[in-house]
RNA sequence: GGUGGCGUGGGAGAGCGGCCGAAUCCAACAGCCUGCAAAGCUGUACAGCCCCCGGUUCAAAUCCGGGCGCCACCUCCA
């Protein structure tokens, strides 16, 4: 079974007992207001690569991940662009499940959008309210987090410290700066619904309570997102089911910054890079090698440099399939019983992962199967040779990076090989060069196997 | 003020009590291979002790105490 840091108890532990059928895990999506940016995508590959390694040792996964399509942000966009809150959410919903698709993320097994439960959320609100933890102010509902007997479990610290610390600085009619709100009155030209304590909209932290209780049910295996969700986003949708009586999640586990420089990456720094633009100019595999070379609770640092450095990794992988042709896998998720690879390698692969999910010692453990898979060619046994290289491309794919052994190539360069061919077969080196450069000119790299011209990008 | 995290070779980044004079990837250099390359392999260099000081231990990069530096969170944020 995987184990992962839990917030909740700073220990290290199973996500879920060893048996369980079916691993629940509730991933905190995205507000669709803007393109994704490199810490939306890190996120979204280390949970997707924690799905991953639960579904390739035999379990079973449901994957619920939102999409938050109502909130302030997208009001406001909506508002500067003339056009519905609706058609904003729906625009950058697309383009988000775009990004993630070519990261090769699998997609969630629900995904459901805040909108679509208002309802529940107007019932929990109500409910909250009557247990009389939650209190009406002029312009909405909020939650009285005194209320919450270990308010600060996430945060690591007690309810009085908290609020020695707020930087809140609004003084309202809230009972405690940290009580926050479930509910917002309704203003002329925003979206709002109907309830019983006043038409308005939902705040954020309701949303994520509702849904994953309504279908993962209470006590679910596993709650994640990134660090800056642990508070006050976790604690606080923690504080609504504890409020209402409901078991919540079972184990919080959150992953680490991308790093710009020395700083975070985040919209308010504007220092941030869209997943769009990289994607536009480099292999999405890169990415997810990149992040796959670093545990996911440390900081990331992603630059050129670095990005660089994981796609000359990467094609050193296709390298060693185009040279042993491996098969290409499967799209989807890799079951490792189903492979027949070497138990020896697979144990030590999934003993890292399972281990807080120390995917670089994995990556590890894969790069020394590809020097013992060339060595092994390079000794003239292909057998052994092809039987690693093909361990090595279903690792790889329980993290979901697939090795790729063909290139297109078009006509013209097929054409140029061929002279290449004849003029290498007459030893007309310098024609053969010049042919070289011709083809090297068309953007491709030149390399001869078995006497004959092999061409990749 | 409080809380969490981080500090390992040129870069990235594992290891968290002995197998560590430190994995792995990138970059560098040399050799082999090649018509020449590329790819691949092999080797070398780069961490004289893993931020500093003190301690525990037969044994510490790994544990404890104290520093220093950096990041983040306590407001929206992945």
């Amino acid at each position: 079974m995987l184990n992962l840091h839990d917030t909740a108890t700073g220990s290290i532990r199973p996500i879920a007992p060893e048996g369980a059928p079916v691993v629940s895990m509730y991933v905190c999506g995205p507000t669709v207001y803007d393109l994704p940016h490199l810490g939306h995508g890190r996120y979204v590959l280390v949970w997707d690569i924690a799905r991953r390694v639960l579904l390739a040792t035999g379990h079973d996964v449901r994957f619920v991940s939102n999409i938050t399509d109502i909130d302030d942000n997208i009001i406001n966009r909506a508002t500067e662009e003339g056009r519905s809150e609706a058609e904003v959410a729906a625009e950058f919903e697309e383009r988000w499940f775009e990004a993630l698709d070519a990261l090769s993320v699998l997609r969630p097994t629900e995904v459901p959008h805040a909108t679509a439960y208002v309802e529940e959320m107007v019932a929990l609100i109500g409910r909250l309210m009557d247990r009389g933890v939650a209190y009406r102010t002029s312009d909405g509902v909020y939650l009285d987090v005194s209320a919450v007997g270990d308010y600060g479990l996430l945060a690591g610290q007690p309810l009085d410290q908290l609020r020695a610390g707020a930087r809140i600085v609004t003084i309202d009619e809230k009972r405690s700066p940290l009580d926050f709100v479930l509910w917002k009155d309704a203003k002329d030209g925003e979206p709002s619904w109907d309830a019983p304590f006043g038409a308005g909209r939902p705040g954020w932290h309701t949303e994520c309570v509702v849904m994953s209780l309504n279908l993962l049910g209470e006590g679910f295996d596993l709650h994640t997102g990134g660090q800056d969700l642990k508070f006050p986003h976790h604690e606080n949708e923690r504080a609504q089911a504890v409020a209402d009586g409901k078991v919540f999640a079972n184990h919080w586990a959150h992953s680490g910054w991308v790093m710009v420089g020395a700083e975070k990456m985040s919209k308010s720094l504007k220092n941030f890079t869209s997943l769009t633009d990289l994607l536009a100019t480099h292999d999405a595999r890169a990415y997810r090698l990149l992040c796959v070379q670093s545990h996911y609770r440390a900081p990331l640092e992603v630059t050129a440099e670095t990005i660089a450095a994981a796609e000359a990794a990467l094609l050193r992988l296709d390298n060693l399939a185009r040279r042993l042709d491996v098969p290409e896998l499967p799209a989807g998720p890799v079951v490792l019983a189903s492979h027949g690879v070497d138990p020896d390698a697979v144990s030590a692969f999934v003993t890292a992962l399972e281990d807080d999910l120390d995917t670089p010692r994995a990556f590890a453990q894969v790069a020394t199967l590809v020097s013992a898979a060339n060595t092994a060619a390079d000794d003239g046994d292909l057998q052994g040779a092809q039987a690693l290289a093909w361990t090595v491309a279903v690792l790889l794919g329980v993290l979901g990076i697939r090795l790729r052994a063909t290139t297109d190539v078009d006509e013209d360069a097929a054409a140029l090989a061929a002279s290449r061919d004849a003029a290498r077969a007459a030893k007309d080196w310098s024609e053969a060069d010049r042919l070289r450069g011709a083809l090297e000119a068309l953007g491709y790299i030149v390399e001869d196997r078995g006497g004959a011209t092999t061409l990749h990008r």
